[in-house]
DNA sequence: GGATTTGTGAACGATCTCGTTCCTTGTTAG
DNA sequence: CTAACAAGGAACGAGATCGTTCACAAATCC
């Protein structure tokens, strides 16, 4: 498509463009044969470019995939939330936005890194680092306000209740192969969270 | 060693000797390189065998690796725990239970299976129904028994409270890289789940 | 516009894996 | 004891992958 004034349009892919499309292919292919099952090969045919434009760039399969892994969860950093309030409300939406971001690649990583982390922990150690702690202080800090509003008593809580969140979103997805609804969002925060946290309606 | 009533030893693996020997290779090369990354050269290797008895046997690298996968649930089937009369010991026994499973070879089982459920869900639903549904139902005989005893009050219970123990078994494993400690499962049945479950002290 | 950089596709030699076949020999069954 | 079966090791041809190199040409930079 060659316009008056945009000039013709480019035939290659360069710089920037040509590492996302690479990084895309490789999520793909991981997502389909495992970080150890994945070739530069296939990457390179999946994106449509040659072995040498990988090779300037990774060293091998695996640089690869960790730059890929790294960038996903870096692009995946927790949202933050309004403060709306309501302890109630303040739980739903985190919970909503966590399960919005496994929708998308960060399932993909997450599962390889799960995989992966018998022989690496640091991998998962690193998502949690960069995903799973910041959702963490998010949730403190939500509960410090439902405090200082009296929604809930001014006492200690056993760190396992921060746990509960993540703990069920990660069980329903891995062993029942769905991201959590919002059905059991609710429950989980009506029935689990806030009768522990002990919550004044 | 040659006794003089045993006869003298054999020198070759024949029958399930040799399935018990390559089973545990397999597990370990899987462990190593993924499912989708191993292979049966690398498999007859580290069992000592010769590769056509493993393909008189096995047609091919994922079949074998899927044998070894429903072998391993089949041999950790959960223990039926004696009725202790307390609900408080029940439950720290089926949970200390489950965390002994994960320290032998289903751990690596798990691992690969939720690797593997982006493409074949059917695999983490073999393991649910292996292993994650008897060990519900016995978590549902425990609260009947103590509902039974009145330590906790007669009233549904949200089926979400199963799922906090196997869920936060599973987060400690994946995200934390540990089974389950003795400490947080007394935490975890004192601050999280008797208290959801109206528990009489 | 020219020089440099970078992308694409192909080719290369080495290595590995697949699935099969064969030979030798240990093991089992009758 | 003999025949049949099965284990262990090696070899084979085909295919795939690895990492490298090259030629050509598109894209970028000055």
């Amino acid at each position: 498509m060659t316009t008056a004034t945009a000039g013709p349009a480019s035939t290659r892919r360069t710089g920037e463009e040509l590492v996302l499309a690479v990084h895309a292919a490789a999520l793909a292919e991981i997502a389909e044969h495992g970080l150890r099952g994945a070739s530069m090969d296939g990457i390179a045919r999946r994106t449509g470019t040659g072995k040498a434009a990988l090779y300037r760039r990774w060293s091998n399969v695996r640089e690869l995939g960790l730059d890929v892994f790294l960038t996903t969860m870096a692009d995946s950093s927790p949202a933050n939330y309004p403060d709306t309030g309501s302890l109630r409300e303040d739980l739903l939406g985190s919970l909503r936005g966590f399960a919005g971001l496994l929708r998308g690649p960060l399932q993909t990583v997450l599962r390889e890194l799960i995989s992966e982390s018998t022989h690496d922990p640091s991998l998962v150690a690193e998502f949690q680092a960069r995903v799973g702690e910041p959702m963490q202080a998010q949730r403190i800090a939500m509960l410090q306000r439902a405090m200082g509003r009296g929604e809930i008593p001014t006492q200690p809580i056993d760190p396992l209740v921060f746990e509960l969140p993540p703990a069920i979103v990660l069980h329903r997805l891995l062993l029942c192969g769905e991201v959590i609804d919002d059905e059991t969002t609710v429950k989980l925060v009506d029935n689990v969270l806030l009768p522990l946290l002990g919550y004044r309606r």
